[in-house]
RNA sequence: GGGCACGUGGCGGAAUCGGCAGACGCGCUGGAUUUAGGUUCCAGUGGGGCGACCCAUCCGAGUUCGAGUCUCGGCGUGCCCACCA
C-alpha cells in the first residue's frame, strides 16, 4: 500500500476532535424548537483510567445520540463526575493525598479520554458532585424532605462495615457483604438519618407496571426488592403474662395448624416473660449472645434454624390451644411484628424448625382434591382445602382466608395488613469525602436544619484522615457554632450523606447546571425531562434506580419538576466486557487502555468493533485480534471512497441516481438497506448496531466490486454510493465519516447533516428468489419477478428435475405458498 | 432451594409474525501482487458421500405442509434473589 493512500486516522481524529468542540456543534439549545431527546449514560464515577470497558458503554449511548441528532431531533446528551466517595479517602489515608486533589485529578484524565474516544457530549453542561455549587443543593433538598418529615434521624439496628467504618444502606449490603469492599456487615444500633423512601411504596411499584421500555428483569428485582406481601396481623394471648404477641401471616388459613410461637431475640415480650419465668432468662440470653457474637453473613446464611423455649405458652385466638413461645434465630425483629406463628405442616421454615426440635406437626391443608399426604416429608406451602380448622372445615384457602381474617377483625383480634420488605434509605455515612449534612444539633433546640442563606455547609480543608471516627468530628472549627434559633453553642452534625444522594437527581441539573439560585428552573427542566433513554449497567438495578426514582417523586410533588413521576423512560442495560473471558480490572492487571487501543488503531476502528462484535445486552469479549478486521474496515474505506470524492459530489442525495443493471441496482440497494438497518435499530431501541455494521460490511464489500469494473470512476451508483456512505457511516464511525464528508467538498460537519430516509424504490428487488420445498424439504430455488403467482409458481417448479424427481409417482395433496418466498408442494 | 434468561461452525455472532440455517467479522486454507510483509486483492471454509443426495442449531419427545424459532421433559451455562412469615 503506498503512503498517500493510508488514512492517518491519528492526526485527522485529532483535528476533528478539536474542530467539533471549537464550533460547540453538540450544545444542545433551550430554544431549539425541534422535538427533544434526552439520551444519558450513567455518571461515572472519576477513578482514574477509562479502559475500552468504560468504551463499550459511552459508546453506544454515544451513536444513539448521534443517530438521533441526524434523524432530525433536538438531542442532549450529557456528561459529568459522581465525584465524591471513598476511593478518594482512601487514597488520603493510604497515601496522604488530598480527596480533592486526587479526584480532580482524575476528572481531568476522564475527560480527556472520553474526548479523545470522539463522544459527542454537550461539555457545558458538565457537573461533578464534589462542586460546592453541585452539593449545595443535596443540601437544600435534605432539609426540604426534613420540613416534609421525609428525612428523620432516629436509633435503629444498622449495617456496620467494618472496613469502611461506615453504615450502609440496606441496599448496599450484599449476601451479608459490603457492596464496596466486600467486607462482612455487622449489626449495630446507631442514632442515623434516613430518608422515608417507604411512604413512596406504592407509587413505586405501581410505576413499574408502566415503565415497559424497562427491562423486565429489573423491574421484577425492584419489585421483589420492595416486596410487598399482603396477610393478617393478629395477636395471641399470653398465659399468665400481662403481655400479646403480635404476628403477622400471609397465610391465616393455615392457623389451626400454629404448633408453637416463634419471636426475634429482641422481642419486648421476651423482657415481660422473664418477669414471671425468671428461670428462663439465662438460657435466653446465653442464646441471644451467640446470635449477635455472629457476623450478619453467618446469621443469615450458614446457620441452621435453632431456638430455645421461654417457658411460657400463648393461646391460639381461634383454636384456643396452648402453644410454647421459643425465641429463634430466623424471625426477624425488623419486619412484620418481630414474631410468628409456628406452622410446621405449612411453612418450610416452620417445618425446619419443629423437626429440629421435635415440636408437633399439625396438618390442616390438603390438596385440593382433599387427599392427604402423610407423614409430611416436607411441608405442604400451596393452597388446598382446609380440614381439622373448627367451622372452617371444607373450605379452600382464599376463602377460608378472607373468613378468618374477618372473624379476627370482629373480634376485634386482628386486622388485614400490608408488609414491605424495603426499609427506609439509610442516607448517613460516617465520612469526609462527602456532603454535609445540613444539621446542626443544639442543646436547647435540638435538631435544628442550617438556615437557606447559609448554605452551602462547606467540607472543610486540612482534615485529618486517620482512618477512624468521622473526620468532621475532630474538627472543632467545622463542629462548633451558634445556634441558627437561640444564638447559643451548637454543634453540627459530623456525617456525610451516602453519594447515592448526588445521583438521585443529578440528570435535572443536566437540564440548568449553571442556576446559582434554584437546583434547576422548573420549566427549563420540565421541558427536557424525563431521560428518553438511560444507558447502564444492571447493577444499579436496586440501588440508584430505586433511590431516583424516589427523589424525582419527592421533585415532582413538590413542584420543582413538572410531569410523569418516572425519570427514565427507557432503560438499556449494557453487557459487560470481558478481556480473554475475565472481567478487565487493575488487580488482575488485565486493563486494555483507552489511550493506548487509539494510538494503537484508531477510535473509530475501536468504537465499530465495540459496536460489531455483540449485541450491546451481551457480554463482550474483548481480543487483540478482533479489533484487526476493524482496522481494515476503515482503511479499505478510505481507498475505496477519498479517490473519488470530487466527482462523487455531483450527484446529489435528495434523489436516486439513474441506474442501469443490477450490479447498480445491487449497490445502491445495500447502501439504503444499511441506512433502513440504522434506522430500524435505533427506532425499535434494540440498538442491535452489530446487525448495521454488518450491512455497511456488506456495502463495501460490494463498493471495492464495483470499482474493480471499468468505467467504475464515472459509474452513477458509485458516485451516489461515495457521496452518502459518511452519513450512514457518521454515528458508527465519526471521524472518518465527517474527514470524507469534507474531502467532498462540504465545510460544515456531517453530524450536522440528515440521516438519508431508506427509499422504497432502492430497496425494491428486481427478482425474488422463490423456495420450492417438496414435503418441507428444500428441492430448488427459482428466480422469478415479485408478486408471482401460486399457479405460475407451480409450473415453473414443475420444470425443475430435483423437484419432479421428488414427486414422481407420487400424487400432489396440497401447495403451501407464501407470496415473494416459498412454495411447499406436498405429495405422498 | 426459588425466579428469570440463554444454549447455532474453530471463535464473536446473523436469521425469531414458524418459511433458503450459518449474513458480517475474526481465524484458517489456497492463489495473485510484492525484495519483503502482522500489506493489499481474489477464491474457499458445518460434517459425510464419486454422485443424485444424506446429516446438522445441547439431548429426547410432540404440534405442523414446514421448527434454530412454538409445547413438554431432561442436561448444561449465566444472572438475580435466597429465612421478609
Amino acid at each position: 500500500m503506498s503512503e498517500e493512500r493510508t488514512y492517518d486516522f491519528r492526526t485527522v481524529e485529532r483535528a476533528l476532535q478539536e474542530r467539533w468542540e471549537r464550533d460547540g456543534i453538540f450544545v444542545a439549545r433551550d430554544d431549539d424548537p425541534r422535538e427533544k431527546y434526552y439520551v444519558l449514560e450513567m455518571l461515572p464515577y472519576p477513578s482514574g483510567d477509562l479502559h475500552v470497558g468504560h468504551a463499550k458503554n459511552y459508546t453506544l449511548g454515544d451513536a444513539i445520540a448521534r443517530i438521533h441528532r441526524m434523524r432530525g431531533k433536538n438531542v442532549v446528551h450529557p456528561m459529568g463526575w459522581d465525584a465524591f466517595g471513598l476511593p478518594a479517602e482512601n487514597a488520603a489515608i493510604q497515601r496522604g493525598i488530598d480527596p480533592e486533589t486526587w479526584t480532580r485529578e482524575n476528572i481531568e484524565n476522564m475527560r480527556r479520554q472520553l474526548r479523545l474516544m470522539g463522544t459527542s457530549y454537550d461539555w457545558t453542561r458538565e457537573l461533578a458532585s464534589c462542586d460546592p455549587e453541585y452539593y449545595r443543593w443535596n443540601q437544600w433538598f435534605f432539609i426540604r424532605m426534613f420540613e416534609k418529615g421525609l428525612a428523620y434521624k432516629r436509633e435503629a439496628p444498622v449495617n456496620w462495615c467494618p472496613v469502611d467504618q461506615t453504615v450502609l444502606a440496606n441496599e448496599q449490603v450484599e449476601d451479608g457483604k459490603c457492596w464496596r469492599c466486600g467486607a462482612s456487615v455487622e449489626r449495630r444500633n446507631l442514632a442515623q438519618w434516613f430518608y422515608k423512601i417507604t411512604d413512596y411504596v406504592e407509587r413505586l411499584l405501581a410505576g413499574l407496571d408502566r415503565l415497559d421500555g424497562w427491562p423486565e428483569r429489573i423491574r421484577t428485582m425492584q419489585r421483589n426488592w420492595i416486596g410487598k406481601s399482603e396477610g393478617v396481623t393478629f395477636s395471641f394471648d399470653v398465659e399468665n403474662v400481662e403481655a400479646q404477641i403480635e404476628v403477622f401471616t400471609t397465610r391465616i388459613d393455615t392457623v389451626f395448624g400454629a404448633t408453637f410461637v416463634a419471636v426475634a431475640p429482641e422481642h419486648p415480650v421476651v423482657e415481660k416473660i422473664f418477669e414471671r419465668f425468671p428461670k428462663s432468662r439465662r438460657r435466653v440470653e446465653e442464646f441471644a449472645a451467640t446470635l449477635t457474637s455472629k457476623s450478619e453473613l453467618e446469621r443469615t446464611q450458614l446457620m441452621e434454624k435453632t431456638g430455645v423455649p421461654t417457658g411460657a405458652y400463648a393461646i391460639n385466638p381461634l383454636s384456643r390451644e396452648r402453644v410454647p413461645i421459643w425465641v429463634t434465630n430466623y424471625v426477624l425483629a425488623e419486619y412484620g411484628t418481630g414474631a410468628v406463628m409456628g406452622v410446621p405442616a405449612h411453612d418450610e421454615r416452620d417445618f425446619d424448625f419443629a423437626k429440629k426440635h421435635a415440636l408437633p406437626i399439625a396438618q390442616v391443608i390438603t390438596t385440593p382434591d382433599g387427599s392427604l399426604r402423610a407423614p409430611l416429608h416436607e411441608a405442604y406451602v400451596e393452597d388446598g382445602k382446609l380440614i381439622a380448622s373448627g367451622e372452617y372445615i371444607g373450605m379452600k384457602s382464599a376463602a377460608a382466608r378472607r373468613a378468618i381474617a374477618a372473624r379476627l377483625e370482629a373480634m376485634g383480634r386482628g386486622k388485614t395488613t400490608t408488609n414491605y420488605r424495603i426499609r427506609d434509605w439509610l442516607v448517613s455515612r460516617q465520612r469526609y469525602w462527602g456532603t454535609p449534612i445540613p444539621m446542626i444539633v443544639c442543646p436547647a433546640d435540638g435538631i435544628v436544619p442550617v438556615p437557606d442563606d447559609q448554605l452551602p455547609v462547606l467540607l472543610p480543608k486540612d482534615v485529618q484522615f486517620t482512618g477512624q471516627g468521622s473526620p468532621l468530628a475532630n474538627d472543632p472549627a467545622f463542629m462548633n457554632l451558634t445556634c441558627p434559633k437561640c444564638g447559643g453553642a451548637a454543634r453540627r452534625d459530623p456525617d456525610t450523606m451516602d453519594t447515592f444522594v448526588d445521583s438521585s437527581w443529578y440528570y435535572v441539573r443536566y437540564l440548568d447546571p449553571h442556576n446559582a439560585v434554584k437546583p434547576f428552573d422548573d420549566a427549563t427542566a420540565s421541558a427536557w425531562m424525563p431521560v428518553d433513554q438511560y444507558i447502564g449497567g444492571a447493577e444499579h438495578a436496586v440501588l440508584h434506580l430505586l433511590y431516583a426514582r424516589f427523589f424525582y417523586m419527592f421533585m415532582i410533588d413538590e413542584g420543582y419538576v413538572h410531569g410523569d413521576d418516572e425519570p427514565f423512560t427507557r432503560l438499556f442495560n449494557q453487557g459487560i466486557l470481558l478481556y480473554n473471558g475475565e472481567k478487565m480490572s487493575k488487580s488482575r492487571g488485565n486493563v486494555v487502555g483507552i489511550d493506548e487501543t487509539v494510538d494503537k488503531y484508531g477510535v473509530d476502528a475501536m468504537r465499530l468493533f465495540l459496536l460489531k462484535a455483540a449485541p450491546p445486552e451481551d457480554t463482550l469479549d474483548w481480543t487483540d485480534e478482533g479489533i484487526i478486521g476493524r482496522v481494515r474496515f476503515v482503511q479499505r474505506i478510505w481507498r475505496a471512497t477519498e479517490p473519488l470524492t470530487q466527482a462523487a459530489r455531483a450527484l446529489p442525495l435528495d434523489r436516486l441516481p439513474e441506474l442501469r443493471g443490477d450490479a447498480q441496482r445491487e449497490l445502491v440497494r445495500a447502501l439504503h438497506v444499511a441506512l433502513e438497518s440504522g434506522k430500524n435499530e435505533t427506532e425499535t431501541h434494540r440498538f442491535h448496531y452489530n446487525v448495521t455494521t454488518a450491512k455497511l460490511d456488506e456495502l463495501i464489500n460490494l463498493l471495492t466490486a464495483a470499482l474493480r469494473e471499468p468505467g467504475a470512476q464515472d459509474d452513477p451508483a458509485v458516485l451516489y454510493t461515495v457521496h452518502a456512505l459518511p452519513i450512514v457511516l457518521a454515528p458508527f464511525a465519526p471521524h472518518l465519516a465527517d474527514e470524507l464528508w469534507s474531502r467532498l467538498g462540504y465545510d460544515r460537519s456531517v453530524h450536522l447533516e440528515r440521516w438519508i430516509e431508506p427509499d422504497p424504490v432502492a430497496l425494491a428487488v428486481a427478482e425474488i428468489t422463490l423456495v420450492v420445498q417438496v414435503n418441507g424439504k428444500v428441492r430448488a430455488r427459482l428466480q422469478a419477478a415479485p408478486g408471482i403467482g401460486e399457479d405460475d409458481a407451480f409450473a415453473l417448479a414443475m420444470r425443475e428435475p430435483t423437484v419432479t424427481a421428488q414427486i414422481d409417482g407420487k400424487q400432489v395433496r396440497k401447495r403451501i405458498f407464501v407470496p415473494d418466498k416459498l412454495l411447499n408442494i406436498v405429495a405422498a
